[in-house]
DNA sequence: ACTTTATATGAATGAATATTCATATGAATT
DNA sequence: AATTCATATGAATATTCATTCATATAAAGT
């Protein structure tokens, strides 16, 4: 269930970004969306996904939201992840 | 890219348990599927998207195909993100 | 009070994906 | 060679999910 929850939220590539635009340093909202040129509303939406998953948390500074990765594994997993991925190789046959 | 193959393989929950039930040592299509207890051609499916991106090889004997998944970092990675999973916990306010 | 700025929300649309169903293939058995 | 057993394939359907668009909220500045 949580790993279901936890997979669900990082297959998306967009969400992928923006945790490793946050990489351990909070950001705020219009930083991400800067740094990824998507629409504020889709990041908006990434974002609470992100946040109900708990992969992060956000604090409130006047008019800006400020976001954080709440577990700096979040990003060794991202990486073990993909140190695996490269090795695979699409596998045709039989 | 193969981040993306690798995590929209694995994302699937289905996919998930026939890899775990694999578990390095190869298997039949057919105790998979009594493993399983779902239908036969979901269970294809899943193996021909589990062999595309390279996470399973095959081989035939006979009238039986075995399947093994080919590298056990693999199982390592899903190991891990079932560990970080669990720490996780659903962040509900701001 | 009005406007602007920063962000969130909800409904509508569209794309990707899992599942089912019917059928095909091909090896082994009779 | 006909039947059975093990597996794969393709089309149809169903479901999940990302994206967009329009709108809401609420803090700050004028």
């Amino acid at each position: 269930m949580k790993t279901d929850q936890f997979l669900r939220c990082i297959v998306d590539d967009n969400r992928r970004k923006i945790l490793k635009f946050l990489n351990l340093k909070e950001k705020c909202v219009c930083e991400i969306i800067k740094d990824l040129g998507l629409e504020q509303s889709l990041i908006s939406h990434h974002l609470q996904k992100l946040k109900n998953c708990g992969l992060v948390k956000c604090r409130q500074d006047g008019k800006n939201i400020y976001y954080k990765i709440t577990d700096k594994k979040i990003i060794e997993t991202l990486e073990k992840i993909e140190n695996i991925s490269l090795k695979l190789k699409d596998n045709p046959e039989c």
